[in-house]
DNA sequence: GAAATACAAAATGTATACAATTTATCCCTG
DNA sequence: CAGGGATAAATTGTATACATTTTGTATTTC
C-alpha cells in the first residue's frame, strides 16, 4: 500500500516500464494484490498512468513469469492458488531448492555474493523495522538471486514459480507475534548469512544441506500453521 | 515451409490466435526460424494477417514460454543457442525427465492416455512418410503431454524449455541416414510404446526406467554427433 | 414468480496513427 | 581514406478510436 502511493504520488512523472513490474510482482507476491483477484485494465491504467496498449504488454509478461494468469476475452487476474498448488508445491520445491543451491554454488563468483550481502542487508533491515511486506520481498528478491547466480535457464522458470508462491504460502511465517516464530524467523535469517558464507566459499555441499534445513524450518512453520482442524461432528454422528 | 505456404494460403480467411501460436511454435522447434533470428514485425504482419497489436502480444506470449527473446527498443529475435547453453541443458534434463514421467505415471488417466497414443500415432506416420517436421514437433507434442498429464505447474516451464532446446539440439537425430540412425528412431518409437503401456498402468518406477533409457539414447547420438574435433595443432607445437 | 430472451452496458481485442528510439547513410574533418 | 558526427530511414513503443465479446439488466413469457 505504502509502495501503491508513492507511485500514485509520481503519477505525474514517466515511470519506466521495468519498475511498473516490479511494482506488480511486489504487490503479488506480498498479497496486496490476493490470489484469483481479478485486474481491470481501465483502473490499473489510471493508477499507474500508462495506456492500454504497455499495460496489457505488461500483464502478459507478468503471465509469462506466472505473476498472472489471462483467460482470453475475460481479462487478467492474479495467480490463484488452490489446494492442488499447495500439494504440488511441497512436492516439487526441495528438488528445486535444493539442485539450485548446488549449482549457485558452482558457479558464484565475488560479486555475485556482493548483490546477494545487498539483498540480505535490505532483509535484514526490514526485520529490525518490522516491515512484513519488505521482509516478503527481500526473502524473495534474496532466493530469486541465488537462482540468477546458479545462471541455469531451464530451472529458473520454475524457481521463479515456486517463489511466487512460497511468498504467498508463507506470508502467515513473517506475521506471527508468538516468542516461537520470533526465534524462526531470526533463525532464518542466520540461515541466510550461512548460505551466503557457504556459497562464497564454493561449498556445494554445505550450501544444498543449509537449503535443506532452510525449507525446513519454513515447512515445519507452514505445516502446524495449517494443522487441520477437523470437523468431528459428523464422526460423532455416525459413530455409535 | 509446408505449414508457412498453407497458412498464407488461407490469408484471406481469419486465423485463430492459438493456432498462430501453434504454427510459430513449430516453426522455432523445426529451426525453420534458426536460433537467433529476428523477427521482423512488419513482415510477420503481413504473412500472419494481423496487425502489430495482436502480433506483439503473441510475441511476447512466446517470450514468456522461452520460444522467443525480446530486447527493449531492439525487437524480437527467435530464442538464441549458445555453448552455455548445451552444457546446461545435458545438466538438467535427466533430472526433470524423470520427474515429470513419474509424476505422470502417478497421475495418468484413460483420457491422458488416449491423447498420448494420438500423438504417437501421429508420430507414426511422419516416420513413415519420412517427415523430419513431423517426427519432430509430434516427438515434441509426444513429450509435452506427458508434462500435462504430470499436472505439475511448478516443473512445466522448465520442461517446456527442455523440449524447445531438446528438439533443436536433436535435429541431427531425425536426419540421419545411416542404418544405424535408422535402427535409433526406431527405437526411440518402441521407447514411445514402451512408456505409454507403463503410464497406463500406473508404473511409475518402470515409466522412470524407460525415460532414462529413451534419455540415453538420444543423448549418445547427440554425443556422437557433436563428438569433439580438437585442434591438435596447439598441442603438437608446444609437446616437444 | 422462475426461466428465457432481448437489449444495454462494460470489458476485452484489434487496427491505425503518432512518438521515440535505433540503425543506416552521407558528409565533413583530419 | 579512416573516423566521427549529423541527418534520414527504418523500426519499435504508445495512445486512441473502433470492433467484438462478455456480462448485467430488464422485459417477456409461461
Amino acid at each position: 500500500m505504502v509502495e501503491m502511493v508513492r507511485l500514485i504520488g509520481e503519477a505525474m512523472t514517466k515511470i519506466d516500464k521495468s519498475t511498473l513490474l516490479e511494482h506488480l510482482r511486489r504487490q503479488i507476491i506480498t498479497m496486496e494484490l490476493a490470489p484469483g483477484e481479478p485486474l481491470d485494465e481501465a483502473e490499473l491504467c489510471r493508477q499507474l498512468n500508462i495506456s492500454r496498449t504497455p499495460l496489457r504488454e505488461i500483464l502478459r509478461h507478468l503471465s509469462g513469469e506466472g505473476y498472472v494468469r489471462i483467460m482470453e476475452n475475460r481479462g487478467a487476474f492474479v495467480a490463484p492458488m488452490d489446494h492442488q498448488s499447495m500439494r504440488t508445491f511441497f512436492q516439487t520445491a526441495p528438488m528445486i531448492y535444493a539442485s539450485i543451491s548446488r549449482l549457485a554454488a558452482e558457479q558464484a563468483t565475488s560479486d555475485d555474493i556482493d548483490v546477494l550481502a545487498g539483498y540480505q542487508r535490505r532483509f535484514k533491515d526490514a526485520l529490525e523495522q518490522g516491515s512484513i511486506d519488505g521482509m516478503v520481498y527481500y526473502n524473495d528478491r534474496f532466493h530469486y538471486q541465488i537462482g540468477l547466480i546458479a545462471d541455469n535457464a531451464y530451472l529458473q522458470p520454475s524457481l521463479h514459480r515456486l517463489l511466487i508462491d512460497h511468498a504467498r504460502i508463507g506470508m502467515t511465517f513473517w506475521q506471527g507475534r508468538t516468542a516461537e516464530n520470533e526465534a524462526r524467523i531470526r533463525q532464518a535469517c542466520a540461515d541466510h548469512d550461512r548460505l551466503i558464507e557457504a556459497l562464497s566459499q564454493n561449498a556445494a555441499d554445505d550450501a544444498v544441506h543449509i537449503t535443506g534445513e532452510h525449507w525446513q524450518l519454513s515447512k515445519d512453520h507452514i505445516d502446524e500453521f495449517i494443522q487441520p482442524a477437523p470437523l468431528n461432528d459428523f464422526a460423532m454422528l455416525v459413530a455409535e
